[in-house]
DNA sequence: TTAATCTCTATTGACTCGATAGAGATTATG
DNA sequence: CATAATCTCTATCGAGTCAATAGAGATTAA
């Protein structure tokens, strides 16, 4: 299951995609439309930034704005800085691997073959879907015209 | 992530499906094979009986056998006793399903669209891979003649 | 100079995780 | 029937994580 912090991030992310402006968002303002406590979201946003996803502009009239367009920046991405890596395992990991001490060999354990094949399965799902599909999805089902 | 306990697991049932007997197998030389403390493999192994994937023999010449055939039990029935549910919200788990306060409306919600994909695409790796498929890669990979 | 904004770190309470402990129930066996 | 071997159950522990809140600091526009 992700985290709370995931979700909230992900619909954060969706509002500043949908924003998709050239001026830059306040915090209150997104935490009032994504639904998420402000001072929570204050830290989540840190460190999305901190991590690439984001960037910030500081002082009046400051705020916050996707560090890249939209369809750059993937479901994996976000959940990654939130909730960690998708592997259910360290030794199956792309972005975090470590060697596995349950394994005595990586090359025939039963576990871990499998544990790849749904990291696999799973990255390849969180990979393609970016905030410009979610927020394409989302124009085109609330629009009213 | 799999915890700890749902890493063991797995190798325990592992080394249950491969004694692969009539006769039951007690905690201590699962505990012994599998390299799981034992008091902790005790509590896990309950676990795994009161969701119908062990059964035991109690008293003297006890111990514990799988309830069904190794090729019945998947990875994804152990990975939800020990782990919980294989999706990433509850608004796409099918075996933990609740509504979701995130969204507004299920249906067109931008976020449940891609971890329902998620969720599928985990579950069918994981409901399709057994023990039976584990202990057969394995016996495969270490056979000597 | 000031007010508005992001930045950073600390703190809180509740919960989970991994592990250990020990008393209880059950059964085969001599 | 007594005993030893085994599973069963519940409690406890310390460390860590999670969700949330708080508040002082740095930066900038006006």
């Amino acid at each position: 299951m992700l985290s709370q912090k995931g979700r909230y991030a992900l619909h954060a992310l969706i509002v500043l995609a949908e924003h998709d402006g050239e001026e830059p968002m306040m915090i209150a303002d997104i935490a009032e439309e994504a639904g998420v406590p402000r001072k929570f979201l204050e830290q989540i946003l840190l460190e999305l930034r901190k991590r690439g996803i984001l960037r910030s502009l500081r002082g009046r009239s400051g705020g916050y704005l996707l560090a890249k367009p939209p369809n750059e920046i993937s479901f994996a991405d976000i959940i990654r800085v939130t909730d960690g890596p998708l592997a259910l395992a360290p030794c199956v990991s792309v972005t975090a691997y470590h060697r596995c001490e349950d394994c005595e060999d990586e090359k025939t354990c039963a576990i871990r073959k499998v544990l790849l094949a749904a990291r696999d399965a799973t990255a390849e799902i969180l990979e393609s879907r970016t905030l410009a599909s979610a927020v394409g999805s989302r124009r085109r089902a609330t629009r009213k015209r």
